[in-house]
DNA sequence: AATGAATGAGGGTTCATTCAT
DNA sequence: CATGAATGAACCCTCATTCAT
């Protein structure tokens, strides 16, 4: 995975590290509530802390802000999930937790996933492919999951294959995000992650 | 379903139900091309084949285009999905056809669902809560053939709700317009639609 | 000669040569007094009446008034000339007539010609071909006079050519823009038309 | 003539004209290039090797950098110009030569001497005068040399007058800058010193 | 009813200059 | 002393919307 590089006019890396955490940590909150094109350069810098001149000296465009974030956002939920992995047990068992802990991650995030659903057409061709290739990282973990379940036989697919399931995985987590505001009506996230971790399973054959 | 009023300053119905068609046909490939923020009255106007004076006649507010848009969009698939539904045979031959159709659908529709997502958050409340409204109709229609299914047991379900998988068949339909730039290298449509139909069916047990 | 088309977005090219020529007229003065990169668009829309979105309805750039500016000197500069060029009597006393009115001109018009060396340089190569060509067309109106003195004999001419005599005469009547401030003080705009008439005729041989 | 002093915070006087002199080594390649303007003071400082904060203690303004930089152009060609009279011989003698040298100086300070013309009126009325006031010091080289040539009867002028023959001088070699794209084509520049030189000679009276 | 010229607030971005470290 | 991060006024330009014709 390319890693685009957003340039910046400091010299000190920690000082940049430190900064652009600042401008991500202003600017979730204000392309959540107002979306990315309707938060100005000079609201971002001020949700900062920031003069707009200092803020433009860590970014070159307004989009560069979009793609920190969108990358941010990414990286901490393909971290949680990572974290949500455990070797112990079998692939079933692991793939069964770890859609669980992603379900609770999609939940606290989901303002998070949203954003990047609505804006990553803003960004350039160039930066959306790196976050999307992010994307198929994560998805990719649950595929190793699967594979794993497969190969000491605790999981038995079919149809559809593991990279399908793994990107129907995905998809069901992100599903809550969107939806969430009509299904919590009736259900909630823990009955939702256990009628969806049902549904799952379904497809990969009986306990055995 | 309340359903938005976009007002304007033309009294003839049929008239402005024509203008209106000719302005979203217009936004529609413009908005898909290059988002709705990035499109301009005066683009959307010349698109038409309108002036700007007169393109204001039909609408209010910029953000009434999108709603146009977004409710035309719905509009299409609901009839689409409407039409594909057939009384004939069991719920459950029922349901297989409609998820084929309407997989079908969302590949076809792929940019305008799409657009969909990415935009709806740009409406106001109102306009937004609307749009949100046809969608649970269109999921509604699922909903009911499963329950048909339920009642000439052709369909057995125990988890998920027939509603939360009415609201999965959707969002895996949908799934395909955003995953598309991925999937499509290694499996096409037909056999995205036939996993994924298996995957689905697994949950409402097997064939009597 | 190409001429450079600045695009507009309205409609009416009378409207369009009437305002043009009030955001010349604003601009001359406003460039002469302090320079193109110091005066703002806003001053110039001050200046000509304008607000500054009607500005940028018959200009695409800030640079496309400095063409307008520069175009609109040269092509005064030429016209002045062309009805100071009289086709009776000799070649030679048609010479010396056009130098006096071209040196009037120049001294006339020298603020507007100390421009034209300032700021060329700001406009885009395109631009500042066309700007250029326009100026080696009038000098071209020069050469054209010393050939038909050459032809009728009241022109005797070694060296320079008749090109370069007349690229001479162009600087000449330049000269007293750039060195105005220092030679005003000995010397009358008359006196350094005849004495710069006479510094130019000892080149041609003497009277017949 | 006033010179205008530069302002610097530092003590040591020959450190200030090393750094001063690298200072302008940068910036008239810079400026030549892209005009004063669109150089920004980062540019200069980086292309001298300096941090932006050493810039400044060198210089108060970004127009000193300018004022140094017209300064130092003119002091080059008032001494190539002083080192090409010769005292051997008769005025026109010395004149002949002197023109052939500075001609031949213009033709490769080209660039130099076109950002003067372009930029003099960035400078403030202040150091404008003492940068003008260098180039008259420069005419009055050619015009004593015209006075000796008249005192020892080499050479014979009625008009125009030697004070206006030596300005003559000097924008003829001027002209070369500013229209060596055109003249270029026609002729070189040994032809046109040549052609240049029997033009201003015709007005100093045929060799004894 | 139709046109399109006009408005001007507000957008993203730059850059000369300062000053804490 | 030397550095370079920080400031913020000011720049050019856009565009949704209005309204005289």
């Amino acid at each position: 995975m390319r890693k685009k590089v957003v340039p910046t006019q400091v010299k000190n890396p920690e000082l940049v590290n430190k900064r652009r955490q600042q401008i991500i940590d202003a600017s979730v909150r204000l392309f959540i509530k107002q979306g990315f094109h309707k938060s100005t350069t000079r609201q971002i810098a001020r949700k900062a802390g920031f003069s707009i001149g200092k803020l433009y000296e860590y970014i070159t465009t307004k989009e560069d802000v979009l793609y920190l974030v969108c990358d941010y956002i990414h990286r901490g939920v393909e971290e949680a999930v990572k974290q949500a992995i455990t070797d112990s047990g079998t692939g079933r068992e692991s793939l069964e937790s770890a859609i669980r802990e992603y379900f609770r991650i999609c939940d606290s995030m989901s303002d998070d996933i949203l954003l990047i659903y609505q804006e990553i057409k803003s960004l350039a061709r160039d930066a959306m492919h790196t976050v999307l290739a992010r994307d198929v990282q994560i998805t990719e973990l649950f595929e190793q999951i699967i594979d794993r379940g497969i190969r000491d036989r605790s999981i038995k697919l079919n149809v559809p294959s593991a990279r399908l399931l793994a990107h129907n995985i995905m998809v069901l987590g992100h599903m809550w995000t969107f939806r969430r505001w009509y299904l919590s009506r009736t259900i909630t996230i823990d009955q939702y992650i256990e009628e969806q971790l049902q549904f799952i399973l379904n497809s990969i054959g009986r306990k055995p």
